[in-house]
This record gives C-alpha cells, structure tokens and sequence, in this order.
DNA sequence: AGAGCAATGAGAAGCTTTTTCATTTGAAGG
DNA sequence: CCTTCAAATGAAAAAGCTTCTCATTGCTCT
C-alpha cells in the first residue's frame, strides 16, 4: 500500500502525493527510470490529473528530503528523479540517445571510501557517471 | 605564452578570451580551481575589465569545446568550470563547507573502463564525486 | 592602412526551479 | 457525518542561470 510509505516519510496523503508517487513506480518498472520534473508532469497531465508543476516540484523535492526519490544532476541542465529502490547504484549514460544503464561495482565502491579516508574526508555520498556511446547507437553507425 | 594556447584551440586572439584564460590560470596556481560563469564575470569586473557576462559564458563554452577547460555540473544549479592541467582527476566535495579535492585512482578507472565494455558502451568520459565532511569541518564540531 | 568576418556588449528572452498567497484538502475530534 | 485548522495546492509571478539577438567593435590578412 503506497499511502503507508508517505505516511512512514512524515507527508500527509494528498491525491498528488500519491499520483506522483504513482507515476514514478510506473516508470521504474518500464524502462524509464529517470523522470525530470517535467516528465512527472507531462505524465500527470496524460493521466488527466489536474495537478501544477509548482507541486510537482515541491513533492519531488519532499520525497527528496524524505530519502523516497534521488535526484541526480544529469548535463543538460535540468534536475532527473529517480525512485530508491533496488539499493545504491550508479549510471552509465549514452552520450547519443540519452539512454541510461546503472551499475554496481564492489570494487569501486571499496577504493572510494579509501579515498575519502586518505583525503580526510568522512563519506557520506558519492555519485559516479561514465559517459559512453550505447551498442546500438554504435550499431546504427558513427554518423549518428 | 596564452595567446599560442588560443590560437592552437582555433580561436581568434581577443581581449576578453585572453583576460579569462588568466583569470583561470590565475584561479588555478591558487586554491580555488573551480569558477562559475559568474565568479569569471567578478574576477574580470575586480580587475577593472569591462566584458559582458554573455561573453563569459560563450567564451567558456567555446574553451571547453576546444578542450582547454572543463564543465562540471556540482550540485546547486549552475556549472563551474575548470581549467584542463594536469590532466584527468576525479573530485572529493565537502557539503559542509563546499571545499573540493582531487585525486586519481587507476583501479577506479580500469574499472570503468570494463563496466562501461561489459554494458556494451564505449566510454567516452566519466565524472565520479565523492561527497563528504572534510578534516577541519569535522575537526569544527558536528553542529556545523 | 583597409576589407571582411568573427567577436563583443547590452539587454531581452528562454528555461528550469522556487516563492507567494488565496483557496482547497486531509486529519483528528465531537 | 460535520467542523475545524494546519498543511497542501494551484496559478502566476519571481528568481537564477544561461543563451540569443543584433548593432557595433576589433582581429587577421592583404
């Protein structure tokens, strides 16, 4: 039952809580796991959910806080929301047709909070994107 | 010599493109290597250069597509920029006091190198962050 | 020195995101 | 079920960063 998670986050159950909150599980059981707040929004709209982009920002930015969603600074500009679930992971991104693939790398994960320690740092977070050309954009021939 | 550096990146020898390549180098020799668009602009206006912020920004965008300078898009909205010495380094950002770190590692980047090849990606480049509190936050207290 | 073309400056415009504030809605209690 | 109140929402305006427009300026080459 979805409303008990906002419930567990300390948000009220509203009708657009639980309609975004919708829209992002939809996705991440299809391919598109990574939703700007725009996508969000256009989703609603097709869903005939009369809900404002101001919310659509503001809940995203509540589900932040309250560790349901990750936002990731993606190139480009704008902000993707992506549902946690399945634990921590990090991105491989084509660089052609945007698609985006996710990893995870024990190895990696180890030298970085060695990283941290030798720099004097105490990790709290940490995010690794490999930018790259996706077979099938390689496929379909350099020319792009 | 700059102005050879400029001229190697196919770009013509202005004033303004000259007078921002010493603010980067001068930015670079100091601590802080990472500059906004808008950290340019006051460093320029600081040393009594009258140039637009439009021609900031279209000349930092041409050093990077020339290569001379990096884009990275920290968290917080804008992209700052850095200048390209020393070559690839991967950054430790303190998000108690905002201090940012290098380092390399060759494990990490023989890793990515392979994850990218298993997903069936050509790596192109990659971006790793660590996030973390430095030593003298730390050091500061826990209360900030 | 002069011609031609790229670069610049100033401001407007574009885009994403946040804020404002009146109105609506959900949660709790009678 | 109805009331009450704080919290949430919607619409529009505002804010912040970045890009675009276009007349003017300034390199580069001859």
């Amino acid at each position: 039952m979805e409303s008990q998670d906002l419930r567990k986050a300390g948000l009220k159950v509203t009708l657009p809580r639980m309609k975004i909150l919708e829209i992002l599980e939809r996705s991440a059981e299809s391919e598109q796991r990574h939703l700007s707040a725009e996508d969000v929004y256009k989703a609603l709209m097709e869903a005939g959910e009369e809900i404002g982009l101001a919310t659509v920002y503001r809940v995203l930015t509540q589900f932040e806080q309250a560790g349901l969603v990750t936002r990731h600074h993606f190139e480009g500009g704008h902000s993707v929301f992506e549902l946690n679930a399945g634990g921590h992971h990090d991105h491989i991104v084509c660089v052609r047709c945007g698609r985006v693939d996710e990893f995870v790398d024990e190895t990696i994960e180890a030298r970085q909070k060695a990283i941290a320690r030798k720099a004097g740092y105490e990790m709290t977070d940490h995010c690794l994107y490999i930018y790259g050309v996706c077979a099938d954009c390689r496929a379909r021939g350099e020319g792009g």
